[in-house]
DNA sequence: AATGTAGTTAACGAATTCATTAACTATGGA
DNA sequence: TCCATAGTTAATGAATTCGTTAACTACATT
């Protein structure tokens, strides 16, 4: 948990979490989006691997990425629901997304 | 946002989100409750504040703090909405263009 | 006014983060 | 085999974080 939101503190990290949420994704086809060097991007994979949230997966030539389902939101509902005031907006919010998720089909 | 998650990338002020969730408390309470100095705390109470995730109320010689409520939890997920593995339809898709990429080498 | 308590600000140092370049491993193709 | 591409590891340096102590402001009590 604690690696989650080290993980979470850097905008870059965030950013590629955003982009493997379209798919699976090259270390490449990430850098591709970056301005930084090559070994900047595989620590910032390195370190979403380490915090659980991506995985890694070598085919032939490449190393492909991909999220781990659930487990950002999991990790962040689990904590939340001890950190917030549970009574009222947290299940508001879970509506809420509930609700976006549904509009979003 | 970018506020948000660098304030939470700290242990400490997390378990200070965690007592003040418990209700208001003094910036004495709080640091009642952690072994380190005052200006430190002081320091974190700054950045939570800055990331719009407490606000303070000075009565008399105290300064009390509170949880803005709902902030955190409502950026965490609105957050998240965007960057997870959205369910159903969409992720099905998502898996099928994975796929074909795959299958296309 | 004098003193004690609550808290912040300032200045500084240690540790960590984040990027770089250079060198390396591994796969694929001529 | 030779060479190009994909990616990681190692070494290094700049910038930021996080803690400290010392000095300050503000309020309350006497």
């Amino acid at each position: 948990m604690e690696r989650v939101f080290e993980a979470l503190a850097s905008t870059a990290r965030r950013k590629i979490l955003a982009y493997l949420n379209q798919g699976e994704l090259t270390a490449g086809e990430i850098g591709a989006r970056f301005e930084f060097s090559k070994p900047a991007l595989s620590g910032h994979l390195r370190i979403l691997e380490g915090a659980g949230l991506i995985e890694r997966d070598k085919r032939g030539q490449f190393v492909y990425f991909r999220l781990v389902p659930d487990k950002l939101v999991n990790t962040l509902f689990a904590w939340a629901a001890e950190v917030c005031p549970t009574a009222g907006p947290l299940k508001r919010e879970s509506r809420a997304r509930a609700q976006r998720k549904a509009k979003a089909r």
